[in-house]
DNA sequence: AAGATATGAATGAATGGTCATTCATTTTAT
DNA sequence: ATAAAATGAATGACCATTCATTCATATCTT
């Protein structure tokens, strides 16, 4: 029904600019309804309400992102080498968007709890690819079979996710993709010394 | 000047109750009065304004908690036993009172981004311990020599920080002190499977 | 020692500015 | 001509902050 009306993601595009270059507080619902063109009403025909306008704008930009990353991560046979493009393609997506990048590592997150249980919905998804990789390690092998999924997955989503909010904290000062490679390889083998330093 | 004023410990602790009870938003400054057992323009003699009870909040219940925490760890010799005791006492720390973790983990994160740097003040001190445990792996062979500090530092608080909070958000459902052998193998040896799997 | 005076901590009702949301009306499409 | 979509001014709820006033305690005066 509203997926493919111009106008509902003309004030989602809108939210996401109006947010990052304002921050959260002014992002007043005018302001958002002037960014799109629209007046003021119209987002209370596409939208609940205010809250609803952020949970779908990661819905929508979150949503299509899981679904590309797993079918790339299915074509990889080895638990290292997916986690490498999930890896990458996380830092991809934030980096070639900086406005949605600091909307979603900084902006999103003070919205309340009861929207944060709404987005963590969305991010469910995501942590299901990181646990298949995880468990398809295990499996194989290639990880320590006596790993704590969830604990792991902790790990790696903590982990990227700290790297990004750092990122931007610092104004995206240095390039996010080439930390691709030490991320992935302090996730493999922790901050002990090993054999097996290359990727 | 403000520290041993009672009423100034009052209304932080205070505080802590009432935002982790009915959350940041339903946290009015009225409300943080009454359970202070204060009037209302009371708060405005010990605190410029609200967020500064939040900042305040923060200083005085992690100032401390770093200071123990370096303490401790200068009397501990190895790398790995120093980050041993650090995930411990950090998680020791949130476990012991629910409030003040529902607080740092949920509520603090909704303030606007200009607190959140004053915020980020308060946990450099925190971040420079961390930076110190893997220098010292780092210079004494524990670790991987070429590690970069900063990515090390990020999966560590990143990966911490990360257990605590879904550990909030599943209410607390499981003990979080078992959860700090595991949780420092990772850090040490990574998902990748490891000859040393015993601490 | 008793009263007079000063201090400043504490009070809480009143204020004022902000914005999300509504809805009567207009515009556009079929 | 009818329905659907869009408008934007008006509304009203909310809540941080203020400030005139009270009151308990300390200090001074005789």
């Amino acid at each position: 029904m509203k997926r493919n009306k111009p106008k509902y993601m003309q004030i989602i595009d809108a939210a996401v600019t109006v947010i990052a270059e304002n921050g959260y507080h002014a992002a007043q619902v005018s302001r958002i309804a002037k960014a799109a063109g629209v007046a003021d009403g119209t987002i209370y025909l596409y939208f609940k309400n205010k809250e609803d306008i952020l949970v779908s704008l990661f819905e929508e930009k979150m949503g299509s992102f899981v679904g590309e990353l797993e079918n790339k991560i299915s074509k990889i046979s080895t638990a290292s080498e997916k986690l490498h493009k999930l890896v990458e393609m996380h830092f991809h997506h934030l980096a070639s968007d900086h406005h949605l990048a600091i909307v979603t590592q900084l902006e999103l997150r003070q919205s309340n709890i009861e929207l944060r249980v709404r987005i963590n919905g969305v991010l469910k998804g995501y942590l299901a690819v990181v646990d298949h990789i995880v468990k398809t390690g295990m499996e194989s092998g290639e990880f320590n079979p006596g790993l704590d999924v969830r604990l792991a997955r902790q790990m790696i989503f903590g982990t990227i996710d700290e790297t990004v909010t750092s990122w931007i904290m610092n104004d995206q000062k240095y390039d996010l993709l080439q930390l691709v490679n030490p991320v992935h390889q302090l996730l493999i083998n922790g901050c002990g010394y090993s054999q097996s330093t290359l990727k």
